[in-house]
This record gives C-alpha cells, structure tokens and sequence, in this order.
DNA sequence: CGCGTTTTTGATAAGGGTCAACTCCCGTGG
DNA sequence: CCACGGGAGTTGACCCTTATCAAAAACGCG
C-alpha cells in the first residue's frame, strides 16, 4: 500500500517517459543539428554530450555540456542554431514535443514540472554565465571544476570524472587549451586539487575552489 | 515579445494581468533581492533594469539586462541570489506566482504560454553566452550592441539608445569601463558605428557589427 | 612496440587591466 | 546668466595575463 501511494506521488514527469524512445550515440554522434525539424525535446540518461557553436571564423563555443538526468532542446526556435553531440558512449532520451505538450495541457501537474525543469535551464544557464564572466583563466577553471562536482555530486564529492576534452573544455570557458592545461597544472600546484589521471580529479580544498 | 503580443488579439497570457499590479520605480531602485520571499513574477512595462550579484571580491556581474516585455524571476530558486534594480525611471508589474501558477494550472493554452516565455529566457541566456565568449573587446561589444538594437528594434532599426552606464556595460562584459570606451571609439573610428549621443548609437554598418 | 592523439611545457607578442589624468555633460545655486 | 561641482566618459602609459606558435611528453590503441 505504502509503495503504491509512493508509486502515485511520483515526480509527474515520469508520465512522458511512456511516449519517449531511448538511443545509444557514439562519440562524436550528432543528436540534434542545425537542420534538425526539431519536434523533440531530449534528456542523457547516461554519459555526456555537448551542446555548441561553430562560429564564422571557425572556432567552437561550448555553451553547455549535458549531463545525465539534464534536458535539453527547448531552444530549438531560437534563432541561434546549436548542435548537440554526443561525448563518448551515451544514452539519450527522444521525446515527442507535440504528444508531451498534448498531455501537459491535460495534466495541470505534468505542466508545472515542464515548467520546473525549463526554470531549471534557466538558473544553469546563468550560474554558466558568471563562470564565463570571472577574470583569470584559474578562477574560470576552479569554478568549473566546482560546478561539474556539484552536477554529478552522485557518490563521491570530492571525485570529480570529466568527461570532455581538454579542448571541449577550452571552447567552454573561452580559453586556448593550453591555457586550461597550465590552470591545471597550476591549480594541483596550490594544492587545490589532484590529478589522479587525466580525466580525473580529487578536490583536495573545496574552499579555494571557489 | 512585442509580436506576439500583437499576434492575437487574445493573447492568453493577458489573462494574468487582472493578478497583477504594476509599480513606477526610480534610479537604482531594488524590485527584488537575496532577501526576497520570492512569491512573485516580474515583467517590466517601461524603462530597464539589471539583474546582477555582488561577488566577494566586491566586484559586480550583470547577468541580464530586462528590457520591455520581458519575464523575470523565474530562478528565485537559484542557489545563486541575483537581486534586480531599476536603471533610471521604470515601470514594472508584480504577478503573484502561486496565482498565476493555479491560473495555468486551471488553462492549459496559458500554461502553454508561460512554458514559452521560460523557453525564451533560456535561449536569450544561451545567446547572451555566446557575447560573453568572444574573445576581443571590440567583438563583445559589437555583439551587445547587435543584442542591443535586435531586441529594442520597436522602430528604427539603425538608432540604439542605451538606458545603462558604460559601467553597467563594462560589469555585463566581464571587461572594465576604460576598455568598453576605447572599443566604443574605435567601432566609431572604423565607421561602424556613429555616436550620437553618449548614450545613443547609430548603427552605420550593420554587417560588420556581427 | 610504434603511431597518432591528447596533454603538457616553453618562449614570444598582443590584448586588456590598472592607475592616473583629463574632458564632457548636466544640474545646482549664486 | 554664468560659475561651480560632481559624476560619467574618454584617453594615455605601463604591466600582467593570455593567445599563439612550437615542441616535447604522456597516454591509448592497434
């Protein structure tokens, strides 16, 4: 009895999952392009992808990596066309926009989540922008560091497992890749973190990360 | 914004007007802060205004400048507090969250609404990463005035007044005032752009700007 | 083991921050 | 009406950080 009440009070989001297909991207696998129609909205279930920006002169802007649990494809209307791909292997969710939109209207409950997670978006969204706005290429990569501990704080806090490239992580922060190396480096010199291998990080002082 | 208020003649987000109440405020004039209680959204009708936050080091980040017609407040959740204050004279309406929520949960089209103006929110943070991410001063600058003239483009597309200070400028840019100006003068050199007033731009070549 | 990619390290030059001085604009009050 | 004052904006000089070019080192994969 006590599951079933625990069954009915779940997140209502979970109703769209029955409408949704789930596919498995190799590396470097295209999610969703310029070109896309676009009638979906997406969520990682497992792995990464990268949301980006080929720019006229050639260079990439990262403007979000995805993560597993995150959503992603309300942008789709904007005016400036990203593409989404995939980091490694991963998993992602396809939803339907019409059908999920259809049984938002009818669920008061379902809607408000949607909206929830569009919020959601929003907040990242900016907690990214004051990433970008910090001065010093150390105090960009710190707070990075510290936002991908606390996206996937999912066992360990202190293990942060990145991912993306060197170079994915220059195109975020707006930094060169040896820039980000040095800040690296640097950073392990203060003591602030550990390397224990190339996409692998221990925090050491949480404080002066951020 | 302006066009889809002009799209329909019912459009159904006036129907959260009849909540509403709308306040003038004055020069830097608080409309909500860290302290807040947070129970409200926010559109502003006339003027502008700034969402920023104080770092610990003193120094101030614009994350969002709001113009008319735009939604605000949706990341009171945000563990980031941003607190938005009015620049110059301004006016702006209350909407009471928990009302306006029942209201949508009560009208599927107008949740269908609001859904839209979180989505808009996002891509315009995403948009405004991508200023943020160029590298030279002239390149920032020259996307925010693009940014700038697209989203005030209610009549003359080529004459840009800007509300805020080259303070205000320099703190959403991540770069300092003297730097904003030199980049101001040298678009100017260059033919770009004609400063008619210190805080009123023509735009001479708009390709270039972008 | 050897090759290519990723990452790190080094040297140099350019762009922006900082400090400082100056000009411009606008409102105030004599 | 004009002088004054203060904030806003501009310009200049110097130093520090970062991009760039170049090369070496570490790692992954066959």
């Amino acid at each position: 009895m006590a599951r079933e009440r625990n069954r009915e009070s779940a997140d209502p989001l979970s109703q769209i999952d029955v409408l949704a297909v789930t596919k498995n991207c190799h590396n470097g696998q295209k999610i969703y392009g310029q070109d896309s129609a676009a009638g979906d909205w997406y969520r990682i279930v497992s792995g990464a992808a990268r949301k980006y920006l080929l720019l006229a002169d050639g260079r990439r802007r990262i403007v979000d990596f995805l993560l597993p649990g995150d959503f992603f494809g309300f942008d789709i209307r904007n005016s400036h066309h990203f593409a989404v791909e995939s980091i490694g292997e991963s998993a992602v969710t396809f939803y339907p926009r019409l059908r999920v939109e259809a049984l938002a209207d009818a669920n008061p409950l379902l809607g408000g989540r949607i909206r929830d997670v569009a919020f959601e978006a929003v907040s990242r969204s900016q907690a990214r922008m004051l990433i970008l706005g910090r001065v010093t290429a150390v105090e960009k990569l710190s707070s990075f560091l510290a936002e991908m501990a606390e996206r996937s704080a999912a066992r360990d806090t202190h293990i942060v497992i990145l991912p993306m490239s060197r170079y994915d992580i220059a195109d975020y922060l707006a930094l060169s890749v040896e820039t980000v190396s040095r800040a690296m480096t640097q950073l392990q010199h203060c003591g602030t973190i550990t390397l224990l291998g190339r996409r692998c990080i221990r925090i050491a002082d949480n404080r002066a990360l951020r």
